[in-house]
DNA sequence: TCTGGGGTCCTGGCACAA
DNA sequence: TCTGTTGTGCCAGGACCC
């Protein structure tokens, strides 16, 4: 491990919850809930003001209703999550060009790769102004932990949180993680939570004490050895800047399960279309088709059939499927259906005609039968989803509050504007239509000068009085960066 | 209460080849 | 030729992460 805190882990605040904050003037201040609002939603991202009635991540959607019926309900936007992800992205480039992205709100940077830190104070004062420029440009908060390696830098941030920055000074990282559930290390979820609390350890502290064999003993040989390291505070992973794709797939699961065995064989050939049109998105082939079912109990199942190439022809990937399904006893209806591939290579090979069977007739995912059948949409009604950007003739830019019974019910108001009124519309009137976000901040390129921000070391909470107040800008602005 | 979607990694069983 | 061992690939399931 390094000597000085050079390992910097972000996670912006309550990510989707906080764009919908910030894009919609009317929820600031208050619950959002962001998730799959049908009957088998989850939650994908609560507000702390959501998160005060006990709302949380991959909280059925159902329950979140019940503890919180009053915050608003969104479905997410990511396109307009992965367009501001973008803009944090560049800014911690800048910083170094060893940046390894989690998720879209989430990644470590190596300042010392960067020449940007090499001991504390650079390391903090990196920190301070990454906060501040990430606010400027986006108008939201992320927390930022620093630390000598990766799982420190990450137990840092989750201190940080919200909108804060924590800084673990080397050696006192086995003083900080002794007393901490288990559960803070990454790689214990609930299972190995459990299971190692039923050989009473609940700990960091007797994680360590119950020594490596133990723990090789309980968890098996992998999982033992990391975990062992991780309690000592050894973590030597480095940043990674490039990960290659292992696999592609998608999965959809039915609002009510599905029984005919027709209709499950036509959802298999569309996602089997959706995967491929994924994988050559990517410039992508693969080898490996792999079938997941989950059941109506819950339970989940998999199937795999490996070719003899790799491959991204639809018709290939959908018969290995179909093939695939086959095996499967789905008595008693299933609620999800999967399919993917792995075993990728990066180039697209023209199909080497061993694997294509003869009746090729679908050259194209788009052509396919599965998707004229399931996938077309009825031309006659509209559908309006909460949270939608929309554009009326007349009012101008909001989005959609809600809609049922015919009628959609929109507020108006943009990023830069107070709180709008609400009205309600026909579904089908003409003057509504669907609109691209607008951007968060009205002159991203603003930054503040870069020695002005002042934060004191360990737990720093932003001054708002030394950033700059992006969401005080007075007109809706031309779009400058769209998803 | 009733559990999304898209991934990664690990383990153990089995078959097969050297 | 037969048997035992070992390495490897495939397959299925489980745990975990965001």
């Amino acid at each position: 491990m390094r000597h000085a805190p050079t390992i910097l882990h972000l996670d912006m605040d309550a990510f989707y919850a906080s764009v919908e904050q910030a894009s919609k003037p009317s929820l600031r201040g208050k619950a959002v809930v962001v998730g799959g609002l049908g009957p088998r939603g989850v939650v994908a991202t609560a507000s702390y003001e959501a998160r005060v009635f006990g709302v949380h991540s991959a909280m059925p959607m159902g329950q979140a209703r019940r503890l919180a019926p009053n915050a608003a309900y969104l479905v997410p936007r990511f396109g307009l999550y992965r367009a501001i992800s973008e803009q944090v992205m560049a800014l911690l480039r800048e910083l170094s060009p060893l940046v390894e992205p989690l998720s879209l709100d989430e990644a470590f940077v190596d300042l010392e790769a960067g020449g940007t830190a090499w001991d504390e104070e650079s390391a903090h004062q990196a920190g301070i102004r990454l906060r501040a420029d990430i606010l400027a440009v986006t108008g939201l908060t992320g927390s930022v932990g620093l630390a000598a390696s990766k799982m420190l830098a990450k137990i840092a941030s989750e201190r940080a949180k919200p909108d804060g920055l924590v800084i673990i000074e080397p050696g006192t990282e086995r003083a900080l993680l002794g007393p901490l559930t288990v559960r803070t290390l990454p790689g214990v979820g609930p299972a190995t939570g459990d299971h190692l609390r039923r050989a009473g350890i609940t700990t960091v502290e007797e994680l360590a004490e119950a020594g490596e064999d133990e723990l090789v003993r309980l968890l098996g040989k992998a999982h033992g050895h990391a975990l062992y390291a991780m309690a000592l505070a050894r973590d030597e992973r480095p940043v990674v800047a490039e990960r290659e794709a292992k696999s592609v797939s998608v999965e959809d699961t039915y609002d009510v399960d599905i029984h005919d065995r027709l209709r499950i064989g036509l959802e298999v050939q569309r996602l089997a279309d959706r995967c491929v049109r994924r994988l050559r998105d990517a410039g992508l082939s693969g080898r490996t088709i792999v079938l997941k079912v989950r059941r109506y109990d819950f339970s989940t199942l998999t199937r795999s059939e490996t070719l003899r190439g790799p491959t991204d022809d639809p018709a290939v990937v959908r018969e290995a499927a179909a093939r695939l399904l086959e095996s499967v006893d789905t008595t008693g209806g299933v609620r999800l259906l999967g399919v993917g591939v792995s075993g990728l290579a990066d180039y697209t090979q023209e199909d080497l005609f061993a694997q294509a069977l003869p009746s090729r007739e679908a050259e194209t995912p788009q052509e396919s039968m599965a998707e004229a059948v399931v996938e077309r949409p009825d031309p006659v009604e509209r559908h309006w989803r909460a949270g939608q950007d929309v554009r009326h003739a007349e009012h101008g830019h909001g989005w959609v509050q809600g809609s049922g019974l015919g009628r959609v019910t929109v507020r108006f108001e943009t990023p830069q504007s107070p709180p709008g009124r609400v009205r309600t519309f026909s579904v089908e009137d003409p003057a509504l239509e669907p609109a691209d976000p607008l951007p968060l901040v009205s002159a991203p390129s603003r930054r503040p000068a870069r020695s002005q921000v002042g934060d004191r070391p360990d737990q720093a909470s932003s001054d708002p009085a030394s950033l700059p107040k992006s969401w005080s800008g007075t007109d809706g602005g031309e779009a400058v960066s769209r998803p």
